[in-house]
DNA sequence: TTTTATTGATTGATGAGTCAATCAAAAATA
DNA sequence: TATTTTTGATTGACTCATCAATCAATAAAA
């Protein structure tokens, strides 16, 4: 079995696999032993390459996080002009694969830590002033500064609480809703913000 | 000491105790120790009277959930117009004690736990019908009942947003500007809804 | 042979839940 | 009223299970 240089594979395998069981149990309370059985190793190997759970579990925040950014910076890079930007943005956040129940529960669980854990915190807020300066981007060629921060600042929250509220599984709102309504929010302040007046229909 | 009827003195001071720690520590993973200690009674006797440590929880996020709905049935009876009526719910939910850390982390854990428990999810799911129906019933006389729809799905996800955005503590929003944003998302769409045509300044 | 990969077995800590025993108020009885 | 019985309140001590972390041993490359 053992082959030279396993331990990228390993790295990979495991991170990936806890994701998928934090997912599923929808909590960080998972056991080295359901990751590694995931992941196809022994939990002996799982300590041998992290150290720890907690290390584990920041790799895994951060493999998250990571893939997130690069999504966003391939959409911003297909849109031109600050409007579309904006859309990309808006339709990024709500992509099927981060609206899975799974992925869901799992960002659920990465809120609570960040509770207690400083490091997971810090990565949230990485995530929390990314969303926002790029918002913040797109919006400012389109608004006065003051409106552009409040604009960004009422969208990432509207995101937010869309994606909170799809994790009660009650009366779920379709991606495509939840893109619509988010738009609806950025469209009328922008309309309202516009040079103080309304324009006509 | 054995007073008679101690039972409903001791279950209160469990449930407060049980809020408190949860709120403090940020998560469900707290022990009935760390409990009954709060409460100033042995860890045997929270599970005299709870049975378990979920049916302790069970009780907390009830009675969590009681207290929001006593505050927002006041909210309403003070108010007199339907926009007064909105105008009010808006406000009880970002009362200052809603905004606490300690609670914001009480109900993340909350949200977390959803994932796992049916009951959990359950009562979860009944606060956020409960706030999207007053909503709802505040905004029907206000416009058309797909905006209001719309509207009351919208403003509830604001809602949501701003109180899980504060959880991370970087770059808290206040009570009022958090209340603004909200209300500025809902007097946007009631004007722009408003018989398809955009009032003059 | 040295290094890398891998695991089974073990340990130490922690925490939920149980239980038998104690204590004191209240109710019943003398 | 005084004494006994009953019952609710309460806890210390214990059990049992779980889990993170460790380590010594093995196997296969290099």
């Amino acid at each position: 079995m053992p082959k030279i240089g396993m331990e990228p594979v390993r790295r990979k395998a495991l991170v990936d696999a806890a994701l998928r069981v934090i997912g599923d149990q929808g909590t960080l309370s998972v056991t080295m032993s359901d990751i590694a059985r995931t992941a196809g190793v022994s939990p002996a190997l799982a300590h041998h390459y992290f150290g720890s759970k907690d290390q584990l579990l920041i790799a895994t925040i951060r493999s998250l996080l990571a893939q997130l950014r690069d999504d966003a910076v391939a959409a911003l890079q297909a849109a031109k002009t600050p409007r579309e930007r904006l859309s990309a943005l808006i339709r990024v956040s709500f992509r099927a694969e981060q609206f899975a129940p799974e992925t869901i529960a799992a960002w659920l669980a990465f809120y609570s830590e960040a509770q207690r854990s400083e490091d997971v915190r810090r990565l949230l807020v990485i995530y929390a002033r990314r969303l926002r300066s790029n918002l913040l981007a797109s919006l400012r060629p389109l608004s006065t500064a003051d409106d552009a921060e409040r604009i960004a600042e009422g969208a990432a929250a509207m995101i937010d609480g869309l994606y909170i509220r799809q994790s009660l599984k009650s009366a779920p709102i379709s991606i495509e809703a939840s893109i619509a309504l988010t738009e609806d929010y950025v469209n009328a302040h922008l309309r309202v913000g516009d040079g103080e007046s309304y324009p006509s229909p």
